[in-house]
DNA sequence: GTACTTGCTGACTCAAAGGTCATTAACTAT
DNA sequence: ATAGTTAATGACCTTTGAGTCAGCAAGTAC
């Protein structure tokens, strides 16, 4: 009649384990969390969890590319199937898109990145590559359709789609540093579109 | 005849010692970094280290404030004094100061806020009053000034300062992570420039 | 019920790194 | 020279936290 210590539960551990992780990561940081904190949060014991993951390393990679889902991509593939002008896709899909960012868990993963960048290489590279490079072309070809359609003139935002992104990243920035201190990142997104479509079409 | 086995250089040691501090947590960040390896590129015991600070962070504090000197400050008068017009002022000092920052010191700092900033709200804190704020305040009013003097017509950007460095944060972030992949940053920040100038003028 | 497999536990090991301190030797004043 | 001061050393202490493993118990097959 005695409540089990605990259950068998292959399956869920995974995912339940990242998800702790990610909970503490952003809290305190890859260096700064524990594994037995991870643990903590996923409701197990330390050595089930190096039972799933060989290494703190493993476990922070898993982390990430659990993240990095395909957000970019279903943003991808609306764009290309829109019935919308280029404008009305900017100022509709794509801001809202854009204004996401920085309250998701995307912001994390680039706090992460940031700082433990430079010992992990190739979660760098894996990031670029699924997330940044799509992203940044994705938003390129977008311009191109509409400079294709007579929507916009040839400029150098064009070869710029960074200038998208660019208030995205302070918004993100902001939120994670500041947290109290308030920045309407909204309207600052918005105001940088705004800025964007009025060059593009000048 | 023999050379001694040291010298004892009071005046110079915190100097050398944030220095030697800097390089090392540029390269391997907070956390990445020991003491120890501090103290050698310093050249000196890690004893003497702690003469001068009494704990790490302590270290990582007076290395963030010797980056923090007046930049910002330099910027502010320089913008104040000028006899230039004010997209004169824009297109020449300040364009050339923003496109400085990505390459910078400044640029490790803030991967050094971002990284360990939740763990000392203190340091935010103080950049966030020395530099951030004082630096969005110094564009605010360089605009409004040129609102008033028929320059530009008022606008989002007037209360949205950050647009300005949108672009500069961006481009000391890619350089950070995407140390290879290249971008090129100075005409990002110049086509950001060149687009809030139109904006502010049409 | 009994035997078997394996998800799971938690006490343990061990290396790394922050921080200390008794001792030494470079400088200073007389 | 000599004594006194203190910058400087490096061996040592201590804590922390990643990773291990012998054993336990939940599920499973018969």
């Amino acid at each position: 009649m005695t409540e089990p210590r605990y259950r068998r539960r292959k399956e869920d551990r995974p995912g339940e384990i990242t998800e702790a992780a990610f909970s503490a990561f952003a809290e305190n940081g890859y260096a700064g969390t524990k594994v037995e904190e991870v643990a903590k949060r996923a409701g197990i014991s330390k050595g089930l969890l190096y039972l799933y993951f060989r290494t703190k390393e493993d476990l922070f990679k898993a982390v990430v590319r659990s993240v990095v889902v395909s957000r970019v991509q279903a943003l991808i593939e609306t764009g290309e199937l829109t019935e919308l002008s280029s404008e009305e896709f900017l100022r509709g899909p794509m801001l809202a898109f854009m204004q996401s960012v920085p309250g998701s868990r995307v912001a994390v993963v680039i706090r992460l990145l940031l700082a433990e960048g430079t010992r992990h290489p190739d979660l760098v590279d894996f990031y670029r590559e699924n997330v940044v490079d799509r992203g940044l072309n994705a938003i390129r070809h977008f311009v191109e359709r509409g400079v294709e359609r007579g929507e916009f003139r040839r400029s150098a935002v064009t070869d710029m789609p960074h200038l998208f992104i660019a208030p995205v990243m302070l918004s993100t920035i902001w939120k994670l540093l500041f947290t109290n201190r308030s920045l309407d990142t909204d309207k600052l997104i918005e105001t940088q579109l705004d800025m964007i479509i009025a060059y593009m079409k000048a």
